[in-house]
DNA sequence: ATTCGCTTGTGAAACGAATCACGATGCCCA
DNA sequence: TGGGCATCGTGATTCGTTTCACAAGCGAAT
């Protein structure tokens, strides 16, 4: 599967879900139009799903929901823990909207010994020497990188040696992981960089 | 300029200040390297931005940064307001290294009243009844938006009155704007999502 | 049954971006 | 002063993605 087409597929997954209940079947126009799209773009991606529409008519909109999620592998849960417990961590960690798209956060680590006595959402936050015994025991196998950049590329040695495969960091600083680990940056400064960029010119 | 090589220049930006002062001047091969991108792709990349290297040498690095900040609009910094104040809005508002990036939050705006006593980092967070004066007043231009999704097509069409002309919308939802608005949407669940797909398709 | 209108699925074409490959050029040193 | 080396700048090529365009298929209406 193409990599722009699995970067839609979490859109096409939002818009259908966004769309309630009113609708039991949506057109590759339809759901182009809420995603932004060319709509025999949208059609192409479907069909890597093996998907059947029906011509005449557009594709079942529960169906096409759960044949994304099995495509995105979000069928079971994936448990996720978060290093770096600080201002952002914190935020992630009281975030509501994981549950919802599949995920279950397990577990908060931080270096700081004083942060440990805080609990943040339920969770204790616990010190970097659990985390390995808890991924390995718990088999998590993502994690959210919320540590200072300086710190971030050893917390991602770390995770990778206790088992992680996939991690999203949002410290600002590229990670250097082994081919078969699965890695994405977010990073804000980057996003209002880029947007300054256009609004310049577009001033210009 | 190619949109890819726009959204290349911060992460070339964030190299080259990462690499510290010892080196004076950079090849394309080494920011390649350090950015995990093709030296020629590079090359091509800074040749947009009527960059001279120096053929044999390299470029020199603190004109490439400079020249990299004149591009992407950093010269000056952009006024920023945050809207919607929880968990991550309160995150972002407490960031550090906004300043360093080039951005400047100058105010905080929440619907709820019982938000309206806090300050975060030295801003009181304000009605959203001044939101509207406060940005023609100070010439903003930029807003992040960290209301529930729900909100969040509302208050854009609000900024967006308001003369703001850029938005970073953490949002979950589409936001429907103007051509001449830009809009970037930084999505968690969706970033998740695909690294899901990944690593499911990676263990099968 | 047959026709009509709509929508899918997909080959072909157009487009944009990444990579290759190499000539041009500046620096350093003998 | 000239030769060698490193690196840039960029045309040509390849690759991946998007868009176009249309035949095929389905359902509904007559
Ligand atoms: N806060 C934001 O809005 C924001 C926005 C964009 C990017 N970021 C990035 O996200 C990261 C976190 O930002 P923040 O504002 O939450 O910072 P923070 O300082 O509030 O939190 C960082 C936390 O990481 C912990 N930590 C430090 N070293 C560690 C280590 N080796 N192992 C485990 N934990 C460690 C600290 O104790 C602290 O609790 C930073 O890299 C920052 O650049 C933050
Ligand atoms: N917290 C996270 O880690 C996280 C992660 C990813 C995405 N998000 C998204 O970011 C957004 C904010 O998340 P949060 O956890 O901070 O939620 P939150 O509920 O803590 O904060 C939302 C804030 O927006 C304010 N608000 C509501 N309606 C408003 C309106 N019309 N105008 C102005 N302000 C309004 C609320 O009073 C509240 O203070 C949500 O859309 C969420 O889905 C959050």
């Amino acid at each position: 599967m193409p990599k722009a087409t699995v970067e839609r597929l979490p859109l096409y997954l939002q818009c259908l879900q966004a769309m309630g209940d009113v609708e039991s079947t949506v057109s590759s126009e339809e759901l182009a139009n809420t995603a932004g799209v060319n709509s025999a773009n949208v059609r192409k991606d479907l069909s890597y799903l093996g998907s059947h529409g029906v011509r005449g008519v557009g594709y079942n909109r529960l169906e096409l929901c759960d044949q994304l999620r099995r495509a995105l592998g979000l069928i079971e849960k994936w448990s996720v823990v978060i290093v770096g417990i600080g201002n952002l961590g914190s935020a992630l960690a009281n975030y509501r909207g994981f549950d919802a798209s599949g995920f279950n956060v397990v577990g908060l680590y931080d270096a700081d010994p004083a942060k440990r006595g805080h609990q943040v959402d339920g969770h204790y936050v616990k010190s970097m020497d659990d985390l390995k015994l808890d991924i390995k025991e718990h088999d998590v196998s993502m994690a959210i990188l919320t540590t200072p950049a300086a710190a971030a590329q050893g917390v991602a040695d770390l995770l990778i040696e206790a088992g992680i495969q996939s991690i999203l960091n949002f410290a600002p600083s590229l990670l250097k992981v082994p081919n078969e680990i699965n890695c994405r940056q977010v990073d804000l400064a980057t996003e209002l960089q880029i947007l300054s960029y256009y609004q310049a010119a577009h001033q210009a």
